[in-house]
DNA sequence: ACTATTGTACTATTAATATAGTACATTAAG
DNA sequence: CTTAATGTACTATATTAATAGTACAATAGT
């Protein structure tokens, strides 16, 4: 279970708050795999914003498949990892690689930046 | 001198594409120091754009000293080595790794994996 | 000085985003 | 079959971001 907080201070969306503290949970081990999470509307109470906004949260996190619902029953941790076929998940990897040495060149950083930067983390 | 180009359908607003490749083009040496750039009305024309949306990625690159403007005269490559404040640079550095390490953990993919696929290129 | 060329300022309009309010649909349990 | 719990859909509103229209200011060259 986390321990929900919202900084109203900070500029970062609600939702995406949430999204953050539940990846953030689930990477840390503090959410494990088949774990309900809150409901949509316990949290929005207990956060005191709309269940939509939570509801939000969830769908954007089952869409990358790190949550599934039930309709009626909660909101589940699925498994952290997505099963693709070897040559697509290869493909899709390159696709993340060059999209993000692109985008790092536009802002003159060298690759050893970006390794380095990933190493940190 | 840049071929500029915009993609309509990015998604992407005209001002950072705009941005982004100016960054690249310094980044790549298409663009040399003290070159000036196309005026704004020119590009503008060009890109089919208006000119303050020029204007307002001249202006990006002008507050990163990245570019330099004289009024009257025109806007010009002011370093080939983007020169900005070592926290600034950072925190754009850490944007960039956390935008696709979200993305690679979203397709299952480790940190390993992308510094793995870096290191290909 | 005059004029053409350059960037700038200010305002208006449109589009996108975030959040919320309320009603509906699905499920499980009794 | 009813009910209480769950997520979902649809709509509305407020805020921000992006773009555009138009008038202004600065510069260089004549």
């Amino acid at each position: 279970m986390i321990d929900f907080k919202l900084n109203n201070q900070s500029g970062v969306p609600f939702y995406r708050q949430v999204v953050d503290q539940i990846r953030f949970g689930i990477s840390s081990g503090d959410l494990v795999q088949g774990e309900q999470l809150p409901t949509v509307r316990a949290l929005a109470v207990q956060l005191q914003i709309n269940l939509n906004t939570v509801s939000k949260a969830y769908k954007e996190l089952e869409i990358q498949k790190v949550l599934y619902t039930q309709q009626g029953t909660g909101t589940f941790v699925a498994s952290t990892h997505i099963e693709l076929p070897e040559a697509e998940r290869t493909s899709k990897l390159e696709d993340i690689a060059r999209e993000y040495m692109n985008a790092a060149a536009a802002y003159g950083f060298s690759i050893t930046d970006l390794i380095k930067q990933l190493e940190k983390a």
